[in-house]
DNA sequence: ATGCTATTTGTACCATCGTACAAAAGAACA
DNA sequence: TGTTCTTTTGTACGATGGTACAAATAGCAT
C-alpha cells in the first residue's frame, strides 16, 4: 500500500501496521477471534480503530494478513529443515530429524520475531478450534503441500507403516503441538510445578521423543488382532 | 427449578430445555462460544430467545449447564474403565486398557445420547482453545483429578519412566484426541480419501496404538545425550 | 513555505448482542 | 371451571460490535 520506501518506510517511527498486526495476533492467539474487538486491538496497539479499518479494510482482512505475514517463512523453514532431514542416512536418526523439523519451527519463528513462531502456531491452533472460515481457507491450500512432504519422507524412513496410519499419526502430532500452546499451564498443574508447560525448548524434546515413538508403533492392521466391530475400511 | 416432577416433568412433550441444551451444545461445540449468539441457539432449538434467558439465566450459565450434564457420568465411566483397567495382569496390555479407558468416553458418550460424548469433548477442546473462564474452572476441579489417577496408573505400568515424561505423553494424548475431534475432515483429506476421520472407531483403534508406543519410549533424560540449551530443569 | 500523499483521528451509523420483563399460553389440581 | 404455577412469547433497552467517512495531521519533494 505504500508507495515511497525512501529508506525509511518499514522503519518508520512505531510502525502502526506492525503494531496492530503484533497486537491482533497475539489476542486472537489468546482470546479466538470472535471475543476480540477491532476496538480492543487498535487500544493494545495504541492506535485508532479507525486505523485498523484503513490498513486492513476488515476485520477478515486483518487476519488474512497476519497468516500472509507468517505462512511463507514458517513453510520455507520448514522445507529447508526437511530437506537437510531427508539427507540423514540413519533411518532412526532420519524420523527424529524429519519430526522435529517439523516441530521446531512451530515453536520458534523463523523470520523475524523471537516467539512468534509459537504465537502464530497458536493463533492456527484457536482458529482451527473455531472453526474459522477465513483460516481453514488458506490453510488447506498453504499447508497441505508442506504435511504431504513430511507425511511422504515419513513414509520412506517407515515404509512398513501403512500411509494411513502415518497421517494419523501426523495428525496427533499436529494436535499435540497445538494443545501445547494453547494450554502450558496445564503442564505445570499436572506435574505438581515439576515440569514446566512454557519452556519451549523442553516441550520440543519431550514432543518429538513421544512422536518419534507413536510413529514406530507397529501398523494397526497387524496389531489388533479381533476387537472392534465396524472398522472394516482402511487398508493399503 | 421444576417443582414438580409428577410423574412427567423429565419427559414433557418437545422439552424445549433439553432441545436448547442439545442445540448449544452443538453450536458451540462447532463454532466456539462468541461466535454463536443466544438468538442462534434458539433458533436451532424451535425454541424462543427469551426461554433460553428463562431456563438458564445467562449464557455462560447455559454453558454451565452443558458441563453439569456431561462431565458426572463421562467421570464415573473413565473411573471405571480405569479400574477395570488396573486390573489387568499384564503390563503391556494393562497400559493399553488404561489409554483405551481415557479415551472411548470421550468419544462415545457413557449416559444418554450416541455421540454425545465426541460432541461435549469437541466441546470442551474449542473452550479450552478460547480460553473460556467458565471453561477454565471447571476443568481444572473437575477434570483433575481423573487426569492425575490416569497418570498414576500409567506410571504404575510405567516405573521407570518419570512421572514429568508421562504427564507431557498424556498431555499429548489429550491434544490428539481434542484436534481429531476438532478437524475430522484433515484426515480424510491428507490421506487423499483412504481413511475417514470421521470414523470414530478407526480413530480410537489409531490413538490408542499411536498413544501406547508414546508412553512407552525411552525416557527423556537418558535419550538426549547432549543438544539443548536451556533444559536443566526436569528430573525426578 | 507549499503542495501532495499517506496516515491517523474522531465520530457516527446501523446491526446485533445479552438480557430483562410483561403478557400470553399451558398444565395441574381443587 | 377457576386458580395457581410453570413455561413460552414478544418486545424492548442499553451496550457493543464492524465499518464508513470526513476532517485533521504528518512526512517529504519541490
Amino acid at each position: 500500500m505504500a508507495r515511497k520506501p525512501t529508506s525509511k518506510e518499514t522503519a518508520r517511527k512505531p510502525n502502526m501496521r506492525e503494531a496492530i498486526l503484533a497486537a491482533a495476533e497475539d489476542l486472537f492467539a489468546t482470546n479466538g477471534f470472535n471475543a476480540v474487538s477491532v476496538r480492543d486491538i487498535a487500544h493494545a496497539a495504541g492506535a485508532n480503530p479507525g486505523s485498523v479499518t484503513y490498513h486492513f479494510k476488515t476485520k477478515d482482512g486483518l487476519l488474512l494478513e497476519i497468516y500472509r505475514r507468517h505462512c511463507g517463512p514458517m513453510n520455507l523453514r520448514r522445507s529447508e529443515l526437511l530437506a537437510a532431514a531427508r539427507r540423514v542416512r540413519d533411518l532412526q536418526d532420519r524420523l527424529e530429524a524429519i519430526v522435529r523439523a517439523y516441530v521446531v519451527p512451530a515453536f520458534t519463528s523463523g523470520s523475524d520475531l523471537a516467539g512468534g513462531g509459537a504465537r502464530f502456531t497458536r493463533l492456527r491452533a484457536v482458529m482451527s478450534a473455531e472453526g474459522n472460515e477465513v483460516a481453514r481457507k488458506i490453510i488447506a491450500q498453504t499447508f497441505d503441500d508442506t504435511s504431504h512432504a513430511f507425511i511422504d519422507a515419513i513414509h520412506d524412513s517407515l515404509p512398513h507403516i501403512p500411509r494411513t496410519d502415518i497421517v494419523w499419526r501426523s495428525h496427533f502430532l499436529l494436535g499435540a503441538l497445538y494443545y501445547s500452546l494453547v494450554t502450558p499451564e496445564r503442564v505445570s498443574r499436572l506435574s505438581r510445578g515439576e515440569a514446566d508447560g512454557s519452556d519451549a525448548a523442553n516441550a520440543i524434546e519431550q514432543m518429538v521423543q513421544a512422536t518419534v515413538a507413536a510413529f514406530q508403533a507397529p501398523a494397526l492392521d497387524q496389531a489388533v488382532p479381533a476387537r472392534r466391530p465396524t472398522v472394516a475400511s482402511n487398508k493399503t
